[in-house]
DNA sequence: AGCACGCCGACT
DNA sequence: GTCGGCGTGCTC
């Protein structure tokens, strides 16, 4: 049997958006064989020089073995990679149908990326070194402390610089082949408890005995604000930490860090890595390392982090798992709590997701069975849960949104109880239309089908949906008059009436006023403080801060939330309402809560009214069931974006007719559609809904509609993209 | 995504 | 006569 010899291939992902492996010839010398998938490959492409991650050793190539060039050289020894992230990786471009090179990018810190080495991040003493006489080099102080320092162990740069040692020194040394660059060690996190914390109730004792180690399960932890959720991740993240393995923990945004690091770093001895968008990219493969290496027994993350590869994994924890921050919203549009759920069944290992207010995905997977569902419904500490109450609008008179009764009741917090109140209302600016009262002219924007929000203490109109931003017009530019009028409520114009009503500090908290690190930290300081004053913000405040003092919370305009054009508006209403109210109360008794409506008599204020989160959601399912939306099926979007108006329309339209019969049978194409706002940013917007009765066919679905969509010529200045789960449909 | 090649307008 | 506009085609 002759067989002609063939070379074994290297097959690679490349960092660009192209939905292929490529493949390559082992560099010069090189055995192909002795590379495992992860590693990282300097490799010509095209006219450039990329770095790609080595997918398989394939025995045939998938192209004429004339066109395949040879790797330049392999990076790494071992993988960056781990089989179990590589799988991850693999999953989520199929499940997103996102290309696998990039989906490997947003696993690897922008230094892995660029080809930059993982193999001489610290030092360490060679032979020769270690050989070295004692009292060597005495007359080189610097360098004699070096060596000291390393007779230790391997060091990292900054811990040589912070003892004085400066790089020219390492070197000095490494010139003299005393010392040489290498890789980290694998470390073993400390599992030293600080303290113990105080003990469970019967609830949390039975939701942390739940979770089974070594194998994959998930748990659904559902507990009301101050109910004690926290305490089961401390204690799960004991009894990881205590096996010798490490705990990733996601949270939804960055500015919950402080406090979750801080509340980490008093309970256990255990070095926590910390990733998110705000660290620079030294800070961020330092944690990524630390995680790899088994060095950091915890690692805190927002969405991104969900990709850090972990030497021991031993548990994953999603916190506020509805929140809709778990989305990536452009490019790769991942759901970083669902990729969490994947994520523990490759490792093998328990996840727990935790809310107030769980999303209905998981709300359904928790009623089949798949999610083990613990709840928590006793406050700790015996706060009471705030009364809750709905303010009929109907007929009554307001004063910057505010109704005699809601401002009885702040008055009353912040004059009688020297408590404080916080209000909350969902947009920002002074107000968000500017009209002239002469002609009827109205201030839109030039580049979306939206109109421009006035902003007084910037003295400007702004688009809300673009960048557009322009002064604020002293008159009409269409017929000259001076009269302009606003309608409509944002936080400023609230904010001014408050001052002017109130003799306690107003504080506003919106992306507009917390510019900056430190606006949201001096917040907290004055949240802390307990001074008596109002706190009036948008969504932001609903974010999981602790505010002790505050014992009313005001909801100014719950209609606008209720009646939105996306299908998830109730859910989020409800979650929206449970949420700040969860800021009500915690430590004081008497809490209360009022939301200003025009509808009191929606059956969802009902069951808020009675604390019955349960009686919505299964409602709200209900609804989702008969739509069949999700999580009854499954949503997949195709989206177009196009500078000329009929073209988007005309992609989409030629993809549903060639992908229609191919289609399973079990799914729906419905549109194309204009999105809710056709223009913004000056490109029309359109939509091709896909549903799809099963996973496993919206997979096939979604294959089949990128497919489709990319063999199509695209018109110029159109662009694409399929948004899997998407989040928001507007 | 880059990066080239490739054919048509206003400049030294 | 060229510099350069961005259309379109390719990357093992």
């Amino acid at each position: 049997m002759t067989q002609s010899k063939q070379p074994a291939v290297l097959r690679v992902a490349a960092p660009v958006p192209l939905r292929r492996p490529f493949d390559y010839l082992a560099p010069e010398g090189q055995n192909p064989d002795s590379l495992s998938p992860g590693v990282r490959l300097r490799v010509p492409f095209g006219k450039r020089e990329i770095t790609a991650i080595l997918l398989e050793v394939a025995l045939e190539a998938s192209v004429d073995v004339k066109q395949l060039r040879p790797a330049l050289t392999v990076l790494d020894d071992e993988p960056v990679l781990s089989p179990s992230i590589i799988a991850l990786c693999k999953w989520s471009s199929e499940y997103y149908q996102h290309p696998l090179g990039e989906v490997f990018s947003a696993a690897i810190p922008k230094a892995l990326r660029e080809g930059r080495g993982l193999s001489e991040t610290h030092w360490r003493l060679t032979t020769r070194g270690k050989g070295l006489p004692d009292g060597a080099l005495s007359r080189a102080k610097s360098q004699a402390k070096a060596l000291t320092l390393l007779q230790t162990g391997e060091q990292l740069p900054v811990t040589l610089k912070a003892a004085g040692v400066s790089s020219a020194v390492l070197r000095e040394l490494a010139s003299k082949d005393l010392i040489e660059r290498c890789r980290v060690s694998t470390g073993l996190p400390s599992a030293a408890l600080k303290e113990e914390g105080p003990p469970l109730g019967e609830e949390q004792a039975t939701a942390v005995a739940a979770v089974k180690w070594d194998s994959f399960s998930c748990h659904l932890l559902q507990g009301v604000t101050g109910s004690g959720k926290t305490e089961v991740y401390l204690r799960l993240i004991a009894n990881c930490l205590a096996r010798g393995e490490q705990a990733l923990v996601l949270i939804p945004e960055i500015g919950l860090t402080p406090q979750t690091v801080e509340r980490f770093e008093a309970r256990f001895q255990a070095p926590v890595a910390v990733l998110h968008s705000g660290l620079s990219d030294r800070q961020r493969f330092a944690a990524w390392q630390a995680a790899q290496s088994g060095t950091a027994g915890i690692v805190l993350g927002t969405r991104s982090a969900i990709f850090t590869p972990l030497a021991r994994p031993g548990l994953i924890i999603v916190d506020e798992e509805h929140d809709g921050s778990y989305k990536q919203q452009d490019g790769f549009r991942y759901a970083a709590r669902d990729v969490a759920v994947k994520r523990a069944q490759l490792e093998g290992c328990p996840v727990m997701l935790g809310s107030a207010t769980p999303s209905l995905e998981s709300l359904e997977n928790a009623r089949r069975e798949r999610y083990q569902h613990h709840f928590l419904r006793g406050r700790q500490g015996g706060g009471e849960l705030p009364m809750l109450q709905t303010v009929d609008l109907r007929g009554l008179q307001l004063n910057a949104g505010i109704s005699d009764y809601l401002m009885a009741a702040i008055r009353e917090t912040v004059e009688v109880h020297k408590r404080q109140a916080l209000l909350f209302l969902n947009r920002r600016g002074f107000a968000p239309t500017l009209q002239c009262h002469s002609c009827g002219w109205v201030a839109g924007c030039d580049h979306c089908d939206a109109r421009l929000t006035v902003h007084l203490r910037k003295r400007c109109l702004r688009c809300h949906h673009c960048a557009a931003q322009r002064a604020l017009p002293p008159q009409c530019p269409d017929c000259g008059g001076t009269s302009l009028l606003t309608h409509g409520l944002g936080t400023e114009q609230t904010e001014d009436f408050l001052r002017k009503v109130l003799h306690c500090p107003v504080h506003r908290v919106d992306s507009d006023a917390m510019r900056g690190v430190d606006a949201m930290q001096s917040l907290l300081e004055v949240a802390q403080s307990e001074e008596p004053c109002v706190i009036l913000g948008t969504q932001m405040l609903t974010k999981g801060h602790h505010f002790p003092a505050v014992q009313l919370v005001g909801v100014i305009d719950a209609d606008a939330l209720l009646y939105s054009a996306d299908f998830r508006g109730e859910e989020r209403m409800a979650q929206l309402v449970v949420q700040v109210a969860g800021r009500a109360g915690r430590e004081s008794a008497g809490g209360r809560v009022l939301i200003q409506t025009h509808y009191p008599d929606d059956p969802l204020f009902g069951a808020l009214r009675d604390g019955h989160f349960e009686a919505i959601t299964s409602s709200l399912l209900q609804k989702r069931q008969s739509a069949r939306l999700p999580p009854y099926g499954q949503l997949m979007l195709l989206r177009s974006d196009s500078r000329n108006e009929g073209d988007g329309e005309a992609f989409l339209r030629t993809v549903y007719r060639e992908a229609r019969q191919h289609l399973p049978n079990d799914c729906q194409l419905i549109g194309p559609l204009p999105s809710a706002m056709p223009r913004r940013a000056g490109r029309f917007r359109w939509q091709l809904w896909c549903l799809a009765a099963s996973r496993r066919s919206a997979m096939a679905a979604a294959r089949l509609l990128v497919e489709r969509a990319e063999k199509l010529k695209k018109p110029r200045e159109l662009s694409w993209f399929i948004d899997v789960d998407p989040s928001d449909v507007l």
